[in-house]
RNA sequence: GGAGCGGUAGUUAAGUUGGUUAUAACGCCGGCCUGUCACGCCGGAGGCCGCGGGUUCAAGUCCCGUCCGCUCCGCCA
């Protein structure tokens, strides 16, 4: 232990002196920012996780201590001992302590510092490679001190909001019995079982319902989730989820129960009112209007569906398109900002919906009378036209932008458009929070080539009471009773009410031409629970990772994250993964293909 | 699995139709400086141009391969 820590504790962080405290003794800690030596006066700006203070070495205050601070540079760790002043009119106003400095009496070196790779400071434009490598370092720098500052926050937000609704904190395993389908998972041998694997949990989706069944009512958990899937910047392998289940609820309640926990988070984090209750949109119309299914309602365009004029419009693109089962979509970009959109912009979309599997984007301009300048204008229909315009609303000065594609093809592609052209016409607002719960999702999903159904969610979730008559019939139209809570287009949390009724249970799987087989070796210890008077219930989890990004404002998922993984899922810090000794794989009972590594 | 972008002093970048000693800023080192706060001034050091091959009299520059990072589609709730 350092003598200066025995015979001294901090009085102050570096971001908690004002003018009143002049006068006043302080011992500081922290690290060295920067440092100007005058000769005679040296300055040096000390930076802990709360702020910077200036501290002053001047020969005639202290001969010693501005001796020893001759020898500092950049980010060694420091201690001292001093007087503050207050710099009277010569304030600094871009630091909160700017009023005062401190003189410093006593200098302590705790450790020196190599001259770090990059400069530990916001907004210097070093490369993620660097930047992962010396993840300490990067971590050193306010910004991303500030970022995880505010995610701890959120969660002790969350744990108080939540432990004062009602809820038990319960941890769930993370080593859990492999279930096909879903998320790939990742795998842990057993070594007391050769040739047995654990998977890590996808997420405690079926222990959070047994939690329910064994009667604990309300249970939520912070709770680290793995997938091994291909990685995105919202995507890590590893995440962490505000994991929720409620019973004897319905979705008004719970929702109503999750609006409070984004209002006191957004009260008590950010310092903003949310006006409850939030905005609720079906799936259908979040499609039609949006072509995705987290609609960012910061931005006011919209899409329509024009497949059915365009089909006899006499444009054989169109036609061959929508005749083949495809559909065309249309965005109007109103006059004021269509004067805006660029050919070159025009041609960039082209190269931006060619990254969708969309072979080309139309555009057109209307004009006087409703006409429309573009190159198949003449190939057109008046007929087919007018009706095109009225469904849009179009009028002289729109520019309107057409995608013919399958439904699912075209909808995510000119949603993205709808974006990407949004944001280049300065059409977000960036500043609002734009909350809306998405409801009334198809129960099941047809994949579009091997026409085979799958659970769109999982297969517990609840039809609506309305369509149960569907599900033998008629499936793929039944809704579910499930919602997704979407914040300025993110996908911030997903949940449904549970199917607690065997019956119905056993026609959901019946539908998803799961065999009783099946059913018994995937979930039978769920479906025997099930036996056991299990209470209806419902729930909801939320990326916090995601949360955090939002409300942070950090672009990159990896900014909120402690010690993220890259794209491949390596971390640059520690190195791994790694290839393995033999003798460990000898002892899993694993064996590594011949070709590949062992160390 | 696919598409795109990037990799040049410690860092961020420039580097022309291939051409002589690869530039600049910041940082770093030494010196000077009584008030700076992106301190200033003088001087200095610093390069496997990601890696491997090829074309050429000549490659940072052109071609092929490969590795790493990023963004996106597929995938993933």
């Amino acid at each position: 232990m350092s003598a200066f820590l025995s015979t001294h504790t901090r009085s102050h962080s570096a971001g908690a002196l004002r003018a009143a405290d002049a006068g006043k003794t302080v011992v500081l800690t922290g690290w060295v920012k920067t440092y100007r030596d005058h000769g005679q006066a040296i300055f040096v700006d000390l930076r802990d996780r709360e702020g910077i203070t200036q501290l002053v070495f001047d020969p005639s205050f202290s001969k010693e201590a501005h001796e020893a601070a001759g020898v500092l540079r950049n980010e060694w760790c420091v201690g001292i001992v001093g007087e503050v002043r207050s710099r009277g009119g010569n304030v600094n106003q871009k630091i909160a302590t700017g009023e005062v400095e401190v003189w410093v009496k006593t200098l302590e070196v705790f450790s020196k510092s190599d001259t770090p790779p990059f400069a530990i400071e916001d907004d210097v434009d070093t490369n993620d490679t660097l930047r992962l490598k010396y993840r300490y370092l990067d971590l050193r720098r306010p910004k991303l001190q500030k970022n995880l500052i505010m995610r701890s926050q959120i969660t002790r937000t969350t744990r108080a909001y939540l432990g004062g609704a009602g809820f038990l904190e319960i941890e769930t395993p993370f080593m859990v019995k492999y279930t096909p389908g879903g998320a790939r998972n990742f795998l842990v041998p057993s070594r007391l079982n050769p040739g047995n694997f654990y998977a890590l949990a996808e997420s405690p989706q079926i222990f959070k319902q047994l939690l329910m069944v064994a009667g604990y009512e309300r249970y939520f958990q912070i709770v680290r989730c793995f997938r091994d899937e291909d990685l995105r910047n919202e995507r890590q392998p590893e995440f962490t989820q505000i994991d929720i289940e409620m019973s004897f609820v319905t979705e008004e309640i719970l929702q109503t129960t999750m609006e409070g926990l984004m209002q006191t988070l957004w009260r008590e984090v950010l310092g903003v009112e949310l006006t409850l209750p939030l905005r609720r949109m079906t799936f259908a119309e979040a499609m039609d209007k949006y072509g995705v299914d987290k609609p960012d309602l910061r931005c006011d365009l919209i899409l329509c569906d024009v497949s059915a004029p365009s089909g006899k419009s006499g444009f054989k693109i169109f036609e061959n398109v929508v005749n083949g089962g495809g559909i065309v979509k249309c965005l109007r970009v109103p006059a004021a900002s269509a004067e805006k959109l660029s050919r070159s912009t025009l041609d960039g979309l082209t190269d931006f919906a060619k990254s969708f599997g969309v072979k080309g984007v139309a555009f057109a301009r209307v004009q006087e009378g409703g006409a429309w300048q573009a190159p198949f204008a003449k190939s057109f229909s008046d007929e087919a036209r007018n009706e095109v315009n009225r469904i849009a609303q179009a009028v002289p000065g729109d520019t309107l932008i057409f995608v013919a594609e399958k439904p699912k093809v075209a909808n995510t592609c000119l949603g993205a458009i709808r974006l990407n052209i949004g944001d280049k016409l300065g059409l977000i607002r960036k500043n609002e929070w734009q909350f809306m719960w998405l409801t009334d999702p198809p129960l099941f999903e047809v994949d579009d080539d091997t026409k085979e159904i799958a659970a769109a969610h999982h297969p517990f979730t609840s039809p609506r009471v309305e369509d149960e008559h569907l599900l033998d019939s008629a499936p793929e139209k039944v809704l579910a009773r499930a919602y997704d809570l979407v914040l300025n287009g993110v996908e911030v949390g997903g949940g449904s009410i549970r199917i607690h009724q065997p019956g119905l249970q056993a026609r959901a799987f019946k539908a998803l031409r799961i065999s009783d087989e099946d059913q018994r070796a995937k979930f039978g210890f769920l479906l025997d629970a099930f036996k056991f008077g299990p209470p209806p219930h419902g729930g909801i989890a939320f990326g916090l990772d995601r949360l955090a990004m939002l409300m942070t404002q950090a672009e990159f998922m990896r900014d909120v994250i402690a010690f993220p993984k890259t794209q491949k899922g390596s971390d640059l810090m520690t190195e791994c993964p790694t290839p393995v000794s033999k003798k460990q794989l000898d002892e899993l009972f694993v064996q590594v293909k011949a070709d590949l590594p062992v160390k």
